[in-house]
Order: C-alpha cells, then structure tokens, then sequence
DNA sequence: TTGGAATATTAGCCAGGCTAAGTTAGTCTG
DNA sequence: CAGACTAACTTAGCCTGGCTAATATTCCAA
C-alpha cells in the first residue's frame, strides 16, 4: 500500500533486524558453522580456486586460506592443483565432505519447511512472490 | 505459484544466502559495527539492563559486557546503577551515542532507498506485503 | 543469619574477518 | 632472454564477537 523508498527502506531495516536475529540463533551449534556450510555449497558443482571461493565470498583471499585449511584439517575437503598453472590451489569436496553437506543441507530445509508450513497458504505465496525480487536487491 | 513448504524453503535458501552476502559487503567498514548498531538501537527508548540486552541481542551476558565495554570507551554509552537493586547495571546512551545512531541510521535507510528506488512500483508493492510475512517468521 | 539465586564481570578459548609481507610462478618488455 | 612486473596463494599478526567457567557482589528466603 506503501511503496514510497524511504517509508519502505525502514521497514525492511526492521524486518532484517528480526530475520538477522532469527538465523543467528538457528546457526548457533550447527555441525558445521554457516561460513563453512557457505563454502562447502560452493564446491559441489567441481572444484574451483581460492581467488574464485573467495570472491564468491566476498573475503579477502587470507581468509578463505583459514576457511579451506580447517576444512581441510576435517577431512571435508581436499586441496589440488591446477597442470596449466602451478600457481592456483583448487579446493574440492571429499566424499566425507559431499555427505556432510547434504546432511547440513536437509536439516536447514527441513527446519524452513516446518516454519514456513506454519503460514497459510496465502502467506507462502506472498513470500513466494516476493523472493525474485529480493534476489534482485543488491544487483544494482 | 507454487507455496509448497519444501519447495518454497530452497528457494529461501538460495535468496538468503544472496541477503547474507549482500549485507556482509554493505555492513563492512562502517562507523560503527552491526552489532554495536544493534545495541545502540536498543537503548534508543531510555537506559536498560545488561540482562535485557544480551537476551534481546540472543547472546550471552559475558559477550553483551564486552560489547558495552567497547561502546564505553568510546563514549557512546555510559554505564549506571538501579537504586533499587545494587546488582544491576543500567546502559543509556550518551548524546555523542544517540548522535552516532542517528547518522548511521541515516546512512542505512538512504543506501536501502536508493536500492529500492532502482525497483518498479509493483515491485515495490510485492516486497511490502511480503514483509509482515517475513516479521511472523521465527515467531513459532 | 546463612545459603542459595541472581547480576555482572573477568579470563581464556575459538571462529572469522582484515592488512601487510613473503613466496612462487607466469608474463611481458626492452 | 633477463629482469621486472603481475598474479595466486600463504603466513603472521591484529581485531571483533561469540562461547564457557570461574569469580565477585548483592539479594532473598528459610
């Protein structure tokens, strides 16, 4: 009813204050922290370089270093090398680190599910309708 | 068009892991941390108690203590006393404190703004209404 | 009046960011 | 083709922000 920027822009910076809230206290405790459940996704699709992990990222390169080497120290993933480079590092999932991802993966959508069959049928197509465009923002 | 739960929870996945990332590049380097925001916006209506804010912040006592430290030092917060009981420890801003807030809010709300203006009307109209949604989440 | 509960703080640990500096490998240029 | 620059990564050292365990203090109730 309300679509004006600056009315909405507060809203939703009241919106995200609870929904930031909300996944820190779903995160707290997980078998594997949300960084490195982040990067594990990242992998599944074959393995890929440190400056691509970390760009996907956002991180500076140090840091997805930290990440892959206690990834690597869990037996989850495995460093390799690229033949027409000796130069990059690849990272990609072990088969330990392949399960362990999709075990993490379903308990998530599992514990969505049961939130979101909370709503009503309506609501859900509400929220249904409005991801596109929340996968818009930040594209600018 | 389709508010199946599972379904619709993979899709809120992949859209929160977009939100996750997008917040994490427009929070990083600002005046104050998110976290101090967060405190600092919870003491907006008038002093509070230590136990108040770590349960709303979803954190533990001693980590709130060190959060308030730091706001201390920096003059943002001022630490006081409950005359009726000599255990608690009150937190209220100080001016420079609610100055502070009020320009980062400032800030927030003009960079969402100028997000949300590069959105159509009815875009706009389908993230409003997606928003008390997303306030009813967590609340199970 | 004493013993347990409540409120905070301190200390010490870990994850996960950052920058600066170092190493090794590729590339380009004079 | 040698030397310099660039690229990819790691190491080291720092900060924030979580946590638990251990300590003061203060309150309250038996």
């Amino acid at each position: 009813m309300s679509p004006d920027p600056t009315e909405l822009a507060g809203q939703v910076s009241t919106v995200l204050r609870h929904l930031v809230l909300l996944l820190r206290r779903t995160v707290a405790g997980q078998p594997v922290t949300s960084q490195q459940y982040g990067v594990l996704g990242s992998l599944e699709q074959g393995a890929r370089r440190m400056t691509e992990l970390a760009e996907e990222h956002a991180v500076q390169l140090p840091t997805m270093t930290v990440q892959i080497n206690r990834l690597e120290e869990a037996g989850l993933v495995a460093r390799g090398t690229d033949p027409a480079d000796a130069r990059v590092r690849t990272v990609e999932l072990t088969s330990e680190g392949r399960d362990r991802l999709r075990a993490v993966r379903q308990a998530r959508i599992t514990r969505l599910s049961r939130e979101l069959s909370a709503l009503t049928e309506e609501e859900r197509a509400t929220l249904a309708a409005a991801l596109p465009v929340l996968a818009k923002l930040g594209r600018t």
